[in-house]
DNA sequence: TGGATAAGCGGAACCGTGTTCCGTATCGTT
DNA sequence: AACGATACGGAACACGGTTCCGCTTATCCA
C-alpha cells in the first residue's frame, strides 16, 4: 500500500526504455526484437523485462496516451457532429488513423499470441465502451440498425487496419468506410442480417 | 520440357506429407512447426524442405483444390442467384466459410512475412479475377456503387475472417455481411465515399 | 562521510523453431 | 549385380524470446 518510490536510475531507465521502444516501433514494428530495443537504450535485455514483463506491457506503456486521447474524445464527437452515424464514423476515423500508422500494431492485436493477451485487454477495456456508447447513441436514432456490438465491430475495424500502410493497393480507411455505411438500416431489407444469428453454422 | 518422372518413393512422400501436412493444420493451424509435420509424416525435416521449398507452397498444395473450387463457382453463383449483389455475396460466403475453418490461414494470408509470399500471390491470382467478375457485374446491373476494387474487397475480407473461430464474440460472417451491405451505392448521399481518394494521406 | 544493504543492471546461457547441408540409403537402369 | 542419380535423415546453424545470477550502484543510517 505505501508507495515505495523506486530507485532513481530505475525510473530513468523506464523513461529511457519507453523513448527507445517509441523509436524501435516506429522504425521497425511493434515486432521488433527484444535485443534492438535494449540496445537503442543503450541497456541489458534483462532491463527491459524487469520493467516491461511482456511485450504487451511495453507496447501499452508506450501508447498509453493516444489510446486514452481517443477513448476521451468519443463524448466531444456525439457533440459536434451533424448526426449520432457521423459522430460514430469521425471517431472510428480516429482509431484508424492512430492503428495504421504504428506498423504492426493490428496485427498484434488480433494475435492470440498469449504475450500481447494484456495489449489485447486493454484496447478493449479502454475503447469498445466509448464505441458503445457511440453506437448505443446511432442505433437509438435509427441511423445504425439494431443489434450490432460495439466489441464486434471493433475487432472488424482493427482487423481491416491489417496491413494498411504497407501496401498501396489496400487503403483500409476506405473499406472502413465501406462497413460503417452498411451498418445503416436497410431501407426495404430484402437480405436479412438484422440481428445476425442466421449463419448457419452448428 | 521433359517430364522427368520423379522416383516412387517421392512421390509417395510428398502424398504422405500432404496428408500429413492437412492432419497438423487441422490441429494446430498453419503455423503448426515444420517438425510436427515431419514427425507426423514419419520423413526428416529435409525431406518437407525438398518438396515444398517455403511453408507457402505446402500451404497451397493443401488447399488448391478448395480454392480452386471456390474460383470456379463464381460464373454459377452469377446465374442461380437472384441479383448480382445478391451473387456476390453468396460467393463472399464461400470464401469466408472456407477462410474461418482454416486456423490462422487467413492470418498468414495477409502476413508480410516472406515465408507466406506465393501464398499470398496464390490465393490473389485465382480469386480476384473470379471476385472482380462478380463485382463487374453487381456493379453493371447499379446494386454495387462504382469504384470498389475486387482486390481490396478481398484483402477487407480475408482480413475480418482473422481471429474468427477462436473467439465466440466475433462472428466474421456476421461483419463480413455488414460490409457487403456497405458496398450498395447510397441512396441520398451526404458523405462522399465513391470512388476514394478523399482519405487525406499525403 | 563511509559502510551496509537492498534494488537494479548486464548479458551469458538456454530454449524453441526455421533452414541448410552433407553423408548415407534407396531407386531405377544397364 | 553394380552403378549413378535421386532422395532421405537429422545434425548443425541462425535467430529471437526468456531466464537467471554475479556484479554494480543508489539509498539510508550511524
Amino acid at each position: 500500500m505505501a508507495a515505495p518510490r523506486k530507485r532513481a536510475d530505475a525510473r530513468r531507465n523506464e523513461q529511457t526504455l519507453l523513448d527507445a521502444a517509441g523509436a524501435a516501433f516506429v522504425a521497425a514494428g511493434v515486432d521488433v526484437p527484444v535485443r534492438d530495443i535494449a540496445a537503442r537504450a543503450g541497456v541489458g535485455v534483462g532491463t527491459i523485462y524487469r520493467h516491461f514483463p511482456t511485450r504487451a506491457d511495453l507496447v501499452v506503456a508506450v501508447y498509453r496516451h493516444q489510446v486514452e486521447a481517443c477513448a476521451e474524445a468519443a463524448p466531444a464527437l456525439l457533440e459536434s457532429a451533424a448526426g449520432a452515424h457521423e459522430a460514430l464514423a469521425r471517431w472510428i476515423d480516429l482509431f484508424v488513423d492512430f492503428l495504421v500508422t504504428k506498423h504492426g500494431l493490428a496485427e498484434a492485436l488480433q494475435s492470440d499470441d498469449a504475450t500481447y493477451q494484456t495489449l489485447h485487454v486493454y484496447f478493449l477495456d479502454r475503447l469498445v465502451p466509448a464505441c458503445a456508447h457511440l453506437l448505443a447513441a446511432a442505433t437509438a436514432a435509427g441511423e445504425v440498425r439494431p443489434g450490432v456490438q460495439a466489441y464486434e465491430l471493433m475487432r472488424g475495424i482493427g482487423n481491416l487496419c491489417i496491413g494498411a500502410g504497407r501496401d498501396p493497393q489496400y487503403d483500409a480507411r476506405r473499406v472502413v468506410g465501406y462497413l460503417i455505411d452498411g451498418l445503416r438500416p436497410r431501407p426495404q431489407s430484402d437480405r436479412r442480417l438484422g440481428t445476425g444469428g442466421e449463419s448457419g453454422q452448428t
